[in-house]
RNA sequence: GGAGGGGUACUCAAGCGGUCAACGAGGGCAGACUGUAAAUCUGCUGGCUAUGCCUUCGCAGGUUCGAAUCCUGCCCCCUCCA
């Protein structure tokens, strides 16, 4: 086995589909560090888990000595990109996209190495393109081919809009890999496609087609659905620590294997052994505390992940308040303030609709008294806790509301 | 350009002159059970100075005591034909 084979093993561990892996140990046979190109849209600078799983995967590509390219679609953004949710994104700005780009950068160097990154634009090539030229571009694909794509097909069928610049996205994606002169393009498995898309036009252009490599689309928190921040799914890597403890806490069993499997470092052999350990009654709980603090270490530091772990224990198994409870100070006139004004004030309820409903079904508590009485006022001077459901909690002051000063 | 179908709350989807703040499902929130898990069961799910009032059914007008429901114009989407 040549040495590029054993290689080739670990760089693609866990990715869905690489196209073609015979392709890809030549390519590695070259002995030059290879270009690995990765486009992110400027329109979620939050980068979640989610972005992780790829993320991780550049890491590994840069520990074997190869150049990533990491590639900001700052032009594509400004098309406006068919969305999972087969709706018509809208267009971002040119302030939006540079503000999204630079908390891009800041956030993906804590996984990648900032050395050994390329960071690109795509419109330092399409921003001297005329029209002329896009429409060239625009030629080297059809109608038929654009339409094989997985959720364009599926919005044409339902009845769902399709807007004509949107099938010049996956052109420009595309030819972005030309301009970059990429020698492996990794995505998520639903930017296929368009990732195919690339190959042909590098054999156009008589560059060596790229190869594609795809990754798992990491579900979300709910289990079901891609996670990703306008589904609120998700759990960001600037999170707090005790957030994110408490929202990895949440996910199911069945999804915890999985975020075993692509986000946590541990080698496939140690994974197993959990899962052994589960089959023979270990609460699968614990095995979740063990995921929780290694991706907590991973984001906040060593240590930070143990911590979390502790407080999620001592504040929901054992009941106990939070260390830190957010403190709100509300002003109110001298008769006092109602319960449901200071809930949605102190931004623990989204309306005062809301707070009453909150307050009708019995999970509203201050200092640890049920409220019960919708016309529970809360006199100047209050200092107290208040408690809505089991998560919501903050430290609520009372005070007079300024005169005229 | 012609013919037809359609736009309802976070999503899907009923309603087709008053009993509609609008059936139902999903999602979400809260409660029970738990391991803040899943599954299951229950309640809630436009807003407000709150037993009443205000605003919502693509947009703008109109008819009517009364419109999501009828009429007119406009905008948008889909299908077939050109």
């Amino acid at each position: 086995m040549k040495k590029s084979e054993s290689i080739v093993a670990e760089l693609t561990r866990g990715a869905a589909e690489v196209i073609q892996t015979e392709q890809l140990i030549e390519r590695l046979d070259l002995d030059r560090p290879l270009r690995v190109k990765v486009g992110f849209d400027p329109t979620a600078p939050d980068l979640h888990l989610g972005h992780t799983v790829i993320l991780n995967a550049m890491r590994r590509f840069q520990a074997a000595g190869h150049q990533v390219i990491f590639l900001i679609g700052d032009f594509t953004g400004k098309i406006g990109d068919p969305t999972g949710k087969n709706v018509t994104r809208k267009p971002l700005t040119d302030e939006q996209i540079a503000s999204n780009a630079e908390t891009y950068a800041e956030q993906v160097f804590k996984v990648l190495d900032r050395d050994q990154t390329e960071i690109r634009f795509n419109s330092e090539w399409f921003g001297q393109m005329n029209s002329a030229d896009m429409i060239k571009l625009a030629a080297r694909h059809t109608v038929a081919r654009m339409l094989e794509r997985d959720d364009f097909e599926q919005r044409y069928q339902s009845g769902q809009p399709i807007a004509i610049h949107e099938f010049l996205y996956p052109l420009v994606q595309g030819y972005d890999s030309v301009a970059l002169e990429a020698d492996i393009e990794m995505g998520g498995t639903d930017q296929k496609f368009n990732l195919l898309v690339g190959r042909q036009l590098q054999s156009q252009q008589d560059q060596p087609p790229q190869i594609i490599i795809t990754w798992p689309l990491l579900e979300g928190t709910d289990g079901v659905q891609k996670m990703s921040k306008s589904l609120d799914n998700y759990i960001g890597i600037d999170e707090p620590p005790d957030d994110m403890f408490g929202k990895l806490m949440s996910i199911s069993d069945e999804l915890m294997w999985r975020y075993f499997e692509l986000l946590s470092f541990r080698p496939t052999s140690e994974l197993e052994q959990l899962k052994q350990a589960v089959t023979e009654g270990r609460n699968p709980r614990d095995v979740k505390f063990e995921l929780g603090v290694e991706l907590i270490d991973r984001f906040h530091g060593e240590g930070v992940g143990i911590k979390s772990r502790d407080a999620f224990i001592a504040r929901f198994s054992q009941g106990q308040l939070p260390e830190d409870i957010p403190e709100c100070s509300l002003p109110a006139p001298a008769a006092g303030l109602g319960v449901a004004a200071a809930m949605t004030q102190a931004g623990l309820s989204s309306s005062n609709s809301e707070a009453f409903r909150l307050i009708k079904q019995n999970c509203v508590w201050i200092d640890d008294v049920k409220i019960t009485d919708r016309s529970h006022t809360l006199p100047v001077g209050f200092n107290g806790i208040i408690k809505v459901g089991k998560r919501r909690i903050a430290r609520l002051i009372i005070q007079a509301e300024d005169r005229a000063s």
